[in-house]
DNA sequence: ATGCATGAGGG
DNA sequence: CCTCATGCATA
């Protein structure tokens, strides 16, 4: 269950191979070893903190890679140093296998400090669990009631808004995002085809032509990355105060929250649901998760991949990019379910003819060589990262690029998938 | 569904 | 140079 093993997770197979460079044909060996590592916890976005600790996790199966099927395969104690944070009573509570994942930071940076990583984050999602917990226990529970899943998110619920001070609203963004109009009725709006419908179907002919999506870009710089404390007062660079929030802090007894606060403000228990029922219904629909790309390129302008749509179903982007994608998925879905009726072709476009650098595929022994360095030091030098390379035979990029990755250190994503029940 | 890659933006 | 959002390619 777990953890979040957005890119933790090696994938097992390497191949004997590749040790260059990689760019082998991946399909080595598959049954082979696969390890999955997993990290957990701490990171402070901003700063190299050594504090970081890290979990490693490591189920047996081959497949087990984000299933949640395994969650107890190692505790989450860090070895390491020190914890960092106390962990997030919310997150890890459940109990059940004890374990608890890291990332519930990114919900509780996000929303408390933002970037930087500051003791309070930690401290703050773990009493967010009170309140939230009621939506995060109990909520879970009820609410995934009809799937199982254990639903944990990873981002402790902490209503994001709450925290932040009216001037920072990293879901402002979203909000703040969104179209005035869709894009269906308007026509005017990008270079949605005359008539289109939900999935841009109707559009195929042709893909959204060059459109490609830069909007999203934008709204994320807002992030303040460098500081943001939780006061108030206004940022340079802020963005429209997204509405009032919804949830009150965890803890507080103003705080009510909505079950489903759909359009604002959504709070990480709200994310959570919207993805879970996006998914049932875009699947009631017949829909693909490439369809919805295309179909939000096609209606707003900002064409979005297979990928993208997954992890927004599974949680596993991080809590600004979520509220930042919820609306326009909202939106579709509202067009989808008022045009259901109609015919829905779905066709594909799907071009991307863009080249790219064979995917390297690092070997096992050579991630463990990069885990045991990113556990003494998670955010290497350049140099360090050159002669990391050197030594483990990897182009410098390539480690700069998994230092960064690697979770906790860089990006973080909400929570691991769990189970699709469908 | 996920691993690694790319590139915008900010510093 | 780093962080983050996003996606191709692939297991």
């Amino acid at each position: 269950m777990g953890w979040c093993g957005c890119q933790a997770l090696l994938s097992g197979c390497l191949e004997p191979v590749l040790a260059g460079g990689a760019q082998g044909t991946p399909q080595s060996n598959p049954g082979g070893c696969e390890a999955l590592v997993n990290r957990l916890l701490s990171h402070c976005p901003s700063q190299r903190s050594r504090g970081v600790v890290l979990n490693y996790r490591i189920p047996s199966s081959p497949q087990a890679r984000g299933r949640s099927g395994s969650a107890l395969a190692r505790e989450p104690s860090a070895t390491s140093a020190s914890i960092v944070h106390a962990e997030p009573p919310g997150g890890m509570q459940q109990g059940a296998g004890g374990y608890r994942e890291a990332q519930s930071l990114v919900q509780g940076d996000y929303g408390a400090l933002q970037s930087n990583g500051h003791p309070l984050s930690h401290a703050h999602h773990s009493s967010s669990s009170s309140t939230s917990s009621s939506s995060s226990n109990s909520s879970s529970s009820s609410s995934n009631s009809s799937s199982s899943s254990s639903g944990r998110r990873i981002w402790c619920t902490t209503p994001p808004t709450i925290t932040r001070g009216p001037g920072h609203g990293g879901s402002a963004a979203a909000a703040a995002h969104l179209p005035p109009s869709m894009g269906a009725s308007n026509g005017g709006l990008l270079y949605s085809q005359p008539s289109f419908t939900v999935n841009g179907l109707a559009g195929r002919g042709g893909q959204p032509a060059g459109l490609h999506h830069h909007g999203l870009r934008d709204a994320h710089d807002e992030s303040h990355h460098a500081d943001h404390h939780p006061h108030p007062h206004s940022h340079p660079h802020q963005q429209p105060p997204p509405p009032p929030p919804p949830q009150g802090p965890p803890g507080h007894p103003g705080a009510h929250h909505d079950p489903h606060s759909d359009e604002d403000t959504p709070t990480s228990d709200d994310l959570e649901q919207f993805a879970k029922q996006f998914k049932q219904r875009r699947i009631k629909l017949g829909f693909t998760q490439a369809d919805v790309g295309l179909a939000l390129g096609t209606l707003y302008g900002n064409v979005f991949s297979q990928t993208t749509i997954c992890r927004f179903e599974a949680l596993q982007l991080s809590f600004k990019n979520m509220c930042k994608l919820k609306p326009l998925l909202n939106k579709w879905l509202e067009e989808a379910d008022s045009s259901s009726g109609s015919p829905t072709s779905i066709d594909k476009i799907a071009a991307q003819g863009r080249k790219r650098k064979k995917r390297t595929s690092i070997e096992v022994s050579v991630k463990g060589a990069l885990e045991s360095h990113f556990l003494k030091c998670p955010k290497p030098s350049a140099q360090e990262i050159t002669s990391l390379a050197d030594s483990l035979q990897l182009e410098k990029e390539v480690v700069r690029v998994w230092f960064c990755q690697y979770p906790g250190n860089g990006v973080e994503c909400l929570r691991e998938s769990e189970d699709k029940s469908e």
